[in-house]
Parts: C-alpha cells; structure tokens; sequence
DNA sequence: CCCCAGTCCTGCGGGC
DNA sequence: TGCCCGCAGGACTGGG
C-alpha cells in the first residue's frame, strides 16, 4: 500500500539518520520468512559496516538510503513495509535493523508484516540499471503537463491502468490512482489516447495537489492499519478519500452519483460514474444512466 | 508494444 | 465454533 506520500513521509522520518556511521546489521524475526534481502545479509553487512549515512532520497515508492562512497541501501516497502526510526506496530514482523552510531539517531528499522518487501544494496551502476530512467519515470508529484501527456498519451491503455506504470510515471499506486482520477473527473477507463488538452491539464494539476496535500497530512492509514507514522500515529489523507473503499457511498464531488468498484488489470477501481464520464461512443448501452 | 495470469506473503472476513 | 477459501495488491516474469 505505501505509495508516494506515504513513502516520502517514511523518508522524512528518517531523516536524522543522515550523519550517522552504521555500526551493524541485524535480521530480526526467527521463525518467519525475513524480508528479502539482496544481495545476502553476509556482504549487506561486509559492505556497510563502518560506512556514513550522507543522505535519504526517494525514488518513486522506494526509499534510498545513501552510503559515502555512493552505495546504497533501497528498502522497497511493497504492501506493508515500513522504515522507521522507532515504534514498529509489533516485534514480530521486524525484519531488520541498522544499529547506528555518531550521530542523532541510534537505529533505523525495517518493519514488515506481509514479507513482501524488499532491502537490496547497490552500487552506483546497480541503482542506474533498477532504479534509473529506464526503470522509473518522472516523479508523479513533480510532472510536469507536457511530459505526461508525452509519457502516456500515445497509448490505448485505460488511464487508470497506465497511471500506475512506474517507468512511465513513479510513485502513483492503487489508491491515489482512484482518487486523483476523480478529481480530475476522468473516467477510469479512458483509453489515454483520448483524453483532451484540458483532460491532461487537470489530471496533472490533481497528480500535484492530491499527493503534495497527502505528504502534508503525512499519507493514508487504511482499515488494515498497517501503515504508521513516526511514533506510531496515523496518516491523516484517508479522511479525504472521496472514492477509495467507497463502494455504494454518495459521490461527495457531485452529490448525485454513487462510487462503484470495478476491476482493471486485476486490482480494484472505485469512481463516480455520474462525474467521471465516458465520451458517448464508448460507453457501453448498459452504462446508460 | 500491450495485455494477462501467476508469483511472493499474511491477516481478515465470508460462508458453511 | 472452527476451518477453508478468497481477497487485498506492488513489482516482476513469462507467454501470447
């Protein structure tokens, strides 16, 4: 589930780690399948042991912790990782641990309930060849209107589907998709190719404004409440979902339609068919309102 | 190029 | 009450 803002808020947590030397590697969670780590605990701690935290940066839905001499550790949350400097939800999906020392934080740590993440370290061409322009595109927050349209705009792909295309934008996942869509009342399953000038505009205009709004409010704890900041609070952005998990809700955009889930390659789509509209030549007789 | 299904994984909720 | 099954989906892979 984390996506852009929620990774991004992980990254300013750990913030203070910048400065500090890593003194050891620990693997935590005897008994479970620890988060996968590549290229193997051994040389993970061969190759950081001793060296200084010089910066955190993020790219797309993975964070990167950069080591001097240009090594990097990329912790790729996937469903329920997180990256934290204290308070895990629980001790037993705690996967691993950079105990730290000299500087202002004491230990950073990656915290995993589903498994399904990932902690690799990499050297300089390895993070060009896994995380560089060929495998991510633009920050989605960042994206200019031109460059999307650039991006996505020759495809036949259903805008949903293809806003969720880490090399052609970075950072969009499931639920932002949705809700950015709305608010720029854009069908879901517009064939890119067919949005307008003025469809763009605003599609990038709410990419902007719905991820920057979602970072300020430190992003979206869902029901599973997985995803925690900090000390272990929640987000604060699913207060303003206004389609994600809405199914059979009233549309709070136009106030007449109901949000309605349907599925696009496998994953869940939650729009108002009243404000979200298809041209006429696409829409099937049965959508008919 | 594009699309789809399968893969990893755990927790939860529906159904019987 | 308890158990099984399916679902949630980010990123990747292999086949069409």
């Amino acid at each position: 589930m984390p996506e852009l803002p929620e990774v991004e808020t992980m990254r300013r947590c750990v913030l203070p780690i910048v400065g500090s030397r890593i003194r050891d590697v620990r693997r935590l969670g005897r008994g479970l399948c620890p988060i996968e780590i590549l290229p193997g605990l051994r040389s993970l701690r061969a190759r950081v042991r001793g060296r200084t935290i010089t910066a955190v940066e993020r790219a797309g839905k993975r964070v990167v912790i950069v080591l001097d001499g240009g090594d990097r550790i990329v912790v790729e949350p996937r469903m329920t990782g997180l990256v934290l400097l204290a308070a895990p939800p629980d001790n037993a999906h705690l996967r691993l641990v950079l105990e730290l020392e000299g500087g202002a934080a004491q230990q950073v740590l990656f915290w995993d309930q589903r498994g399904l993440g990932i902690v690799r370290l990499v050297g300089t061409d390895g993070f060009q060849a896994l995380y560089g322009p060929t495998r991510l595109g633009p920050d989605a927050a960042e994206i200019d209107a031109g460059t999307l349209r650039q991006r996505l705009g020759g495809s036949r792909r259903p805008i949903k589907v293809a806003l969720l295309d880490q090399r052609a934008l970075a950072g969009v996942g499931n639920l932002y998709a949705s809700e950015i869509l709305h608010r720029a009342r854009i069908h879901p399953a517009l064939p890119c190719c067919r949005l307008r000038a003025a469809q763009w505009r605003r599609l990038q205009a709410e990419l902007r404004t719905v991820l920057q709004d979602a970072i300020a409010l430190e992003g979206s704890t869902l029901a599973d409440g997985t995803y925690r900041v900090g000390q272990g609070q929640n987000g604060g952005f699913q207060d303003y979902h206004r389609v994600y998990q809405r199914t059979g809700k009233a549309c709070v955009q136009c106030c007449r339609g109901r949000v309605i889930r349907i599925v696009q390659a496998q994953r869940s789509t939650f729009f108002c068919p009243r404000c979200q509209r298809l041209p006429r030549d696409l829409r099937g007789p049965a959508t008919r309102e």
